[in-house]
DNA sequence: ATTAGTTGTTACTTTAAAGATAACACCTAA
DNA sequence: TTAGGTGTTATCTTTAAAGTAACAACTAAT
């Protein structure tokens, strides 16, 4: 398949949010910014929403992070929008005769949950508002001479 | 796009190669442990050649592991076969007008480097070793009554 | 030498998940 | 009432992986 970036998008809608609170919080515009469609846009805003991250209102371009950015990880955000939150995957269609097809997938399945895990406590230790705080300082050293 | 099963597979191959040595160790008998195809095995089996952790030779169904399987860890498979190695995609496509979408890419792609650090970390310490005295373990397992 | 079986490699087809696009009911505010 | 927004769903397109097949090149046995 193509390689997800909803993780990215996500993240992105979010920071828009937090950094543009005052001008057009459209699907729109945050589409323009992410350069893609108000309707990809606003899919991930369900699922932030569903996730309890995110407020919106029907009718008005107005959506919320409802948590402070500082207590919204990126675990969080990636557990919102990944439908398969698994980093690695097992092969479930091997040979039950055979001593290796008929043990690989629980041992592969053990393996990969380890190494889930740690992937996950790094995204867990990086906040939205760490993000928000990066992307404003690269914003700075760019402007000035 | 599909989730791949290249590591598991390769894994497989190379568990299959280690525990069978003295049977059949032809594409196609390993192909029926993985419930694939020769041609798919091969192929894998190249990639892992060329990462210098398999021998084998024209003509021949004798492939070999070339280093002692406590030297093979998780990553070293992992980095043989997977022709993208991040676990985490940067959507490289957003507006650099935006203060988000001018900046992001390379905040997450920073984020995402940690991320993948971590990962990379624990499938270090995974070794083809273990993986295989784990298959044994499971195996032994099942045989008892 | 011939033959049967294997590897190495490549080309093509199929599959599955993501993303693009569009449509429309429903809501809000002017 | 109307213009513009959201929420949701359906359909098409894209893309990487996996499946399939073919065949030259090699090996070993007879």
């Amino acid at each position: 398949m193509r390689y997800s970036h909803k993780l990215s998008d996500a993240v992105h809608i979010l920071a828009y949010i937090e950094i543009y609170h005052d001008d057009d919080l459209s699907s729109t515009a945050i589409a323009e910014s992410v350069e893609s469609n108000p309707g990809l846009v606003r899919r991930l805003m369900a699922a932030l929403r569903t996730a309890g991250l995110l407020a919106t209102q029907r009718g008005t371009a107005t959506p919320e992070v409802t948590r402070d950015p500082t207590d919204i990880s990126l675990l969080d955000i990636y557990r919102a929008v990944e439908t398969d939150d698994n980093l690695l995957h097992v092969d479930d269609k091997t040979n039950p005769q055979c001593i290796v097809g008929g043990n690989i997938q629980e041992t592969l399945r053990e393996a990969y949950a380890s190494v889930q895990a740690a992937a996950e406590s790094q995204m867990a230790a990086i906040t939205l508002a760490s993000l928000i705080a990066d992307i404003w300082q690269r914003e700075r050293q760019k402007t000035q001479s």
